[in-house]
DNA sequence: ATAGAAATACCTCTTTTGGGTGATTGACCT
DNA sequence: AGGTCAATCACCCAAAAGAGGTATTTCTAT
């Protein structure tokens, strides 16, 4: 069962990268990787149709983004696995992939030889991914469960319904400053700076 | 076409209901209802193995929704039919029923001849429901029409990100007064008077 | 052909916001 | 008994946003 020939597909658009994944997993014993696409409209258009286990894509893909291409093969192929590749691990897109059907998230710099573990892995059913991104994971989820105090949550609610600083701060008996300081918070703990995106944020994640 | 017996299935925790309902639609001519479940987990157990036309399903279950279990029974067996019963209608699990694939939204005050009314209507690819539900209906899809042109939906997605007037000018290549008045814009289309409370409704509308 | 959107651009003025930094109290945890 | 955290209040300052205009162009639908 662990040593079948995986049959591998790679969405890169650096050219070099590409070339050099390519050569190094199709030159291991029991992997085999014939494709490589260097934008996720040709992988869309082609994946479905080839004999392929596991595919290593790029987050960061000119036109179609590697999670959107990821969103669209998954959907069409369940059966198919991903491994996202990306140079920096942020946050947002960690969590984005997971949500369109990715298997593992890696960084670049992955030694070739890991690489190959990894992809074992998540034809075994498993899904490697580095302690940091790990580590942003769990955070990311510890995130769902509401990091706003009550008061905070009472704030932003009366935030999206267009009320001002003062406007909230007669309504709850409280300082303007009281107000200031608490929506402050609200910001740091959902990692945004403006209003906007804090409603967005919280609404995303039902918060409000 | 239309005198076929109907193989009914009843969810519905509440003992008297659930059996009341099955003895009055099993001694119906045309009608058949040799299955009824106390909860979610058992419907979903059973129901994709036995031939059944319509399924009675109550929303308030005790356990996995009625919702949820509809969402995974219909997702199992698309050419099954959902009838949810309630005691009271609000938006929210109406809404909910359509997107995971109900057909008709009843009262549980429907009266047994109108309900077997309504559940060949089903059958026949109807979707019954009240007028009080209807109306509601009607009102969220109303809501649903984006009134914001393609370029104040951009905009107003831009600002959710937490961007600026500029950054949002310099991205699409306008002028900032230009950005200003799109936003202004949609203020007045959404009746609100500030980017929280714009972001909130478009989110809540799903126009963003 | 032309009325009505939509998209574009500009101006002025006042209010609001967000960042930085700080303090005090009380609760809860260990 | 010390640590953490929520909740409260305070000040300064620069940047941003919102309200009020006006006005041209470019579609598009009738």
């Amino acid at each position: 069962m662990t040593n079948e020939t995986i049959h591998i597909a790679i969405v890169e658009d650096d050219n070099d990268i590409r070339q050099t994944l390519t050569l190094i997993i199709d030159g291991s014993k029991g992997f085999s990787c014939k494709y490589a696409f260097p934008d996720g409209e040709s992988a869309m258009a082609s994946i479905a149709n080839l004999l392929i286990d596991v595919v290593l894509m790029d987050i960061d893909l000119p036109g179609k983004s590697g999670i959107e291409t990821t969103r669209y093969l998954k959907q069409k192929c369940p059966q198919l696995d991903f491994i996202m590749l990306t140079v920096q691990s942020d946050d947002d897109s960690i969590f984005e992939s997971l949500c369109v059907g990715a298997s593992g998230y890696l960084l670049k710099d992955t030694n070739p030889a890991d690489l190959l573990v990894h992809i074992r892995e998540v034809y075994n059913g498993g899904s490697p991914m580095s302690s940091q991104v790990a580590r942003r994971i769990i955070n990311s989820f510890r995130i769902i469960e509401n990091p706003l105090s009550d008061r905070e949550t009472e704030v932003l609610k009366m935030l999206s319904k267009g009320m001002s600083y003062k406007e909230v701060a007669t309504d709850i008996f409280l300082s303007p400053h009281t107000v200031k300081t608490h929506i402050k918070n609200i910001y740091a703990k959902l990692h945004v700076n403006n209003r906007a995106e804090a409603i967005y944020k919280a609404f995303k994640q039902k918060l409000i």
